[in-house]
DNA sequence: ATGGTTGGGGGCCAA
């Protein structure tokens, strides 16, 4: 499908495709696979970026992404823990992936679009539970794993789109309660006024905020904890799409697809949806 | 203040 879309610096109607562009973090591909599979149907997604896929890259269910048009195929996987996937009915070009904090982990994912936008698949660690680097050498983690995406966004030069989970959630808006999260790991200053440096060292467009005005709270992670999710309704929002600024002018919507949360043997993050117009040229 | 749930993998850990 092609559109065309207003560029306000140039004055002038591009050629364009609109895209669906979705970010799960689906908590074991394998153990998910059905649920993937009615998310797929419906909701329709051109290009889907899986975090804590949970197998290792040779194991991943290519096929069955292939069966229902993902043919293109960006895939980082490890045993155990975290990894990454980005499939797409849009050809994937210069697939990379960096081993951040030299710790051999697969947390990120990289390719580039038609167009020549290129697309960054992120699980940032979560941190563990103590939010004090001296003691807790995963928060530590978690927050050099920050600097290093400060530092690389700096670097940015060309039209990008960063999509993951992000495991912070910046804004008070962002959490069921920012005076009752200010010490809880994804919403502690450490994190949040790294989230904010990660924003301005690329300029970068919070594309759901984009949306979304800045003190409506805005969630796409409820913890597996609550006895009903829905009616406490503690959430947070740790998984984001960020755009160049470039491409601000080609969005065209964003949900939050929380019906996702309440089927059987859910993840606990939602599946993050925005549409957008891609140039072409 | 505490505990509540889940998946992976192989006997608890990370989230």
């Amino acid at each position: 499908m092609t559109a065309s879309a207003y560029d306000t610096a140039s004055k002038a109607y591009r050629p364009s495709k609109r895209a669906r562009l979705v970010t799960w973090n689906v908590n074991s591909v394998r153990a998910r696979i059905d649920l993937v599979d009615r998310f797929i149907s419906l909701q329709d997604p051109d290009i889907l970026c899986l975090q804590e896929i949970k197998v290792q890259t040779d194991q991943f269910p290519r096929s069955w992404f292939e069966e229902r048009g993902y043919v293109h195929q960006a895939i980082a996987g490890q045993r155990n823990h975290h990894g990454v996937a980005t499939l797409s009915r849009l050809p994937l070009e210069e697939i990379e992936s960096a081993d951040w904090c030299q710790k051999g982990d697969a947390r990120h994912i990289a390719a580039r679009l038609p167009g020549g936008v290129k697309l960054h698949n992120f699980y940032v660690p979560a941190g563990g539970d103590e939010p004090d680097r001296e003691v807790n050498p995963r928060f530590a983690h978690k927050l050099d794993f920050l600097d290093e995406m400060i530092g690389w966004s700096k670097t940015l030069d060309e039209p990008s789109i960063m999509v993951g989970d992000l495991n912070v959630a910046p804004l008070e808006s962002d959490v069921w309660s920012h005076r009752q999260l200010l010490k809880v790991v994804s919403h502690t200053p450490p994190e949040t006024e790294r989230m904010h440096a990660l924003q301005k060292a690329h300029d970068w467009v919070d594309a759901m905020r984009h949306f979304v005005a800045d003190d409506e709270p805005l969630f796409s992670w409820w913890s597996y904890r609550a006895r009903d999710w829905r009616a406490s309704n503690r959430g947070r929002r740790l998984d984001h799409i960020w755009v160049s600024p470039c491409l601000k002018d080609g969005l065209r919507g964003m949900s939050v697809f929380d019906d996702a949360r309440s089927w059987d043997r859910p993840s606990d993050h939602a599946p993050v949806i925005v549409d957008i117009d891609l140039p072409l040229s």
